[in-house]
DNA sequence: CGACCTGTTGATTCTGCTCAATCAACGTGG
DNA sequence: CCACGTTGATTGAGCAGAATCAACAGGTCG
């Protein structure tokens, strides 16, 4: 893994994410192995965060412990948007993963650019919140895989970056329901599991209908 | 209900309200009465929305029918960020509502305002994710009673503009519980009942504590 | 080989949902 | 003024889906 000097376009990360990041003053790539802090609450915000390659998790924690990942950020996407000069939330590596710091000469320019990631941030987030709030378990899984699948240009092979525990907790449910119910979409022939963190897509419509 | 000319200050919506509308071109006021809609899903995306009073649900609807509020928006707060041109959502009025379309004349002179107001937002959406995810019946009531309490600048007692539906569907849960959940509450003596949609808390610690 | 980590599976419990009845507030018309 | 219908909120009984607790399997690494 080694430092990658030029952008690549990435499939399904929408439109204008190269030319944004001329205009921002990209940083070199740093290289975080996996399960690393890249911030943490109350640390202060500024820079975003290129994902070069690899996956970042964004996360909050209860004084009781329990999690909440609020997104996965992939290659191509950028992250760390904050409203106030202090972040909410962690962000911590999933796998080992690239990032290029991001830090706008003139905010006043960039600001455009700024502003269409935050609401693709925002747009993805909200659509979650259906997910969470009204989803079953199975339509839940179905709608990661589907996510995933999307993000990835893969055609029926979906790689899962993150383990169980990530996933239910994204998700808002247990590693033993998210395991469950993975043998449930699998005896229904809607997927295949090939190891344990790469599955192949048979059924793509019988997916879709779960989550609409 | 008429047309208000000048912009008030609001409690609790935070910094650079007032100062960002005179950039954005408001228009004058218009009046939706309650559960008229504001806008649809597949309509043009533009135009946002400043909240003069009243209050906004914004929500998504599954194919079967299923609801799940986003978010409410009160005097003072800004809506209607789409990342693509179209709508995601629907917006609908929850009582009557005074709104001003804002059209800013050069999108890239608000871009620095908008990008605050669209964060805001996201962190709002990003919190409210934990509490969908990872959130008991009873967390919930008391994050969306003390959320509520702190955008009213009410010492002790908390207006529910929206009725119990919109809480389940905000909260991702059905009425029933939420109506079962005050009254635990209220038995446990940390809130009191005025009315249905008037309610008293009398025991912020408490509530506190139960949402961290 | 054995310790450890991740994932899978099973048994049981429990939280919140579904279905359904009741109640209070309100408006309308006889 | 009162009978009636409507709408929103509350309460109850039973149920289901996901959580919890627990055991076990497979792979990796020391």
């Amino acid at each position: 893994m080694h430092i990658q000097p030029s952008f690549r376009a990435r499939p399904g990360s929408g439109t204008g994410v190269p030319e944004l990041l001329s205009a921002m003053q990209p940083a070199a790539v740093s290289f975080h192995p996996a399960d690393a802090v890249i911030y943490a609450p109350g640390e202060a915000a500024g820079p975003l965060y290129f994902v070069e390659f690899g996956c970042v998790r964004l996360l909050r924690v209860t004084a009781d412990g329990r999690r909440q990942i609020s997104a996965f950020h992939m290659a191509g996407e950028v992250f760390g948007f904050e409203a106030s000069g202090v972040h909410d939330s962690f962000a911590e590596s999933v796998e080992g993963v690239g990032l290029r710091r991001l830090r706008p000469a003139n905010p006043d320019q960039a600001a455009g650019t700024m502003l269409q990631l935050a609401l693709r941030n925002l747009a993805r987030t909200e659509q979650h919140l259906m997910v969470l709030g009204r989803r079953s378990a199975g339509e839940r899984l179905a709608a990661l895989l589907l996510d995933l699948a999307d993000r990835q240009e893969s055609d029926g092979l979906v790689h899962l970056p993150m383990q169980r525990l990530d996933i239910a907790d994204y998700l808002g449910l247990t590693l033993e329901t998210v395991s469950r119910v993975l043998r449930t979409l699998k005896e229904q022939r809607m997927i295949r599991l090939r190891s344990t963190s790469d599955i192949e897509i048979l059924d793509v419509a019988a997916l879709r209908a779960l989550c609409d």
